[in-house]
DNA sequence: GATACCCTACCGAACGGTCGGTCGGCAATA
DNA sequence: TATTGCCGACCGACCGTTCGGTAGGGTATC
């Protein structure tokens, strides 16, 4: 058994139950130990959560860092973005959940270690966005608020999302993609 | 003290802390009561969350249904709407919050009773979108994909919308609305 | 090859504390 | 006297966490 092992099956559980709903008990019988045992590997259930959420992060930036590091003109890249993002968050589903909807469950001094990454990350969209204004090709009111929806969409989707469903990721991507690029208006 | 008071006073809580991590305790305490004191209004900590559930699926039903009787385009129903449940949201953020994001700590049976009403709610916005369709107002290709993007926009709001910030949220409704219909390029 | 030692992984039992919920009774009102 | 609203005391269950201990494999010493 190793930490690793511990890290996911929390988070499948955090994901399901919600972090305060799960019990270390719950975790201890999805990876077949004792509750006591899982003291060897992690220090608290709050130290589980703050990884599960580091993790996380850490999967998205990577990932996201990839696009944005390419010279592609901003509708293309957003493109691209939006599709990594969306692909990765639909294939982590479990860290991802976790990531948009347990991270107030975090103890205020691991808070203030996690939102500045956040806030990072929320920033690399809103510059994307900005780029594009700046470079005439799209044409916003209000970069940062075209961002939030745009992070609404796409987070959104975590909650509604079954993978049995008819839909593959990088079709839904294209989707809110199309949608979010010529609008709803006929033409 | 009604029964009123105890559920608005819970929902401000569980919007805060989310609904596991609130106790009877924190709820009594809030309203000056004893615990045990709130057993005389409700029964149990689940039929607080019930309540406060179904009143916040009242008050937007109500709301959106005045909007969706009228006989409007679509593209202006669908600003209308929009303006309709973002105001109506934001102006009751605990009961929204717990509405959106607290519905997963229902035990099964409730579940059960909540999720046709909000179904039922989420798709008079498919509806309103495929009668812009129809119409041929509105050019989309999945009608169904694009109201699960409009929620995520107006639903993720509740997320970071402080009341204290710059924006009212008329003109955050404003902003979306052009965004959704005219899309991001410039044309 | 036998002995002593240590380390990793694990477990049973128990800790103090908090949880949601119950019960009998008190005081005011009608 | 009956009812309503409230409270103090209490319950069993479960919580996250700790502790002492153990089984087993490696490893250095004699």
């Amino acid at each position: 058994m190793t930490r690793d092992e511990i890290l996911e099956a929390a988070a499948q559980i955090f994901s399901q139950k919600g972090f305060h709903a799960t019990s270390m008990q719950d975790i201890a019988q999805a990876v077949r130990l004792q509750k006591a045992s899982l003291y060897h590997h992690v220090s608290s259930k709050q130290e589980i959560l703050l990884a599960v959420l580091d993790q996380a992060m850490a999967m998205l930036i990577a990932r996201m860092q990839q696009v944005m590091a390419q010279p592609t003109p901003p509708d293309v890249k957003l493109r691209q973005a939006m599709e990594a993002y969306l692909t990765t968050m639909l294939e982590h589903r479990d860290l991802a959940a976790v990531l948009l909807l347990e991270h107030r469950s975090l103890q205020p001094e691991f808070q203030a270690r996690h939102f500045p990454r956040r806030d990072r990350f929320e920033r690399l969209w809103r510059d994307l966005i900005q780029d594009g204004v700046d470079q005439g090709v799209f044409d916003c009111r209000d970069p940062s608020m075209s961002g939030r929806a745009l992070l609404g969409v796409l987070n959104w989707t975590i909650t509604w999302y079954r993978p049995e469903g008819a839909l593959a990721a990088e079709t839904i991507s294209h989707l809110f993609a199309d949608l979010f690029l010529q609008g709803l208006l006929k033409r």
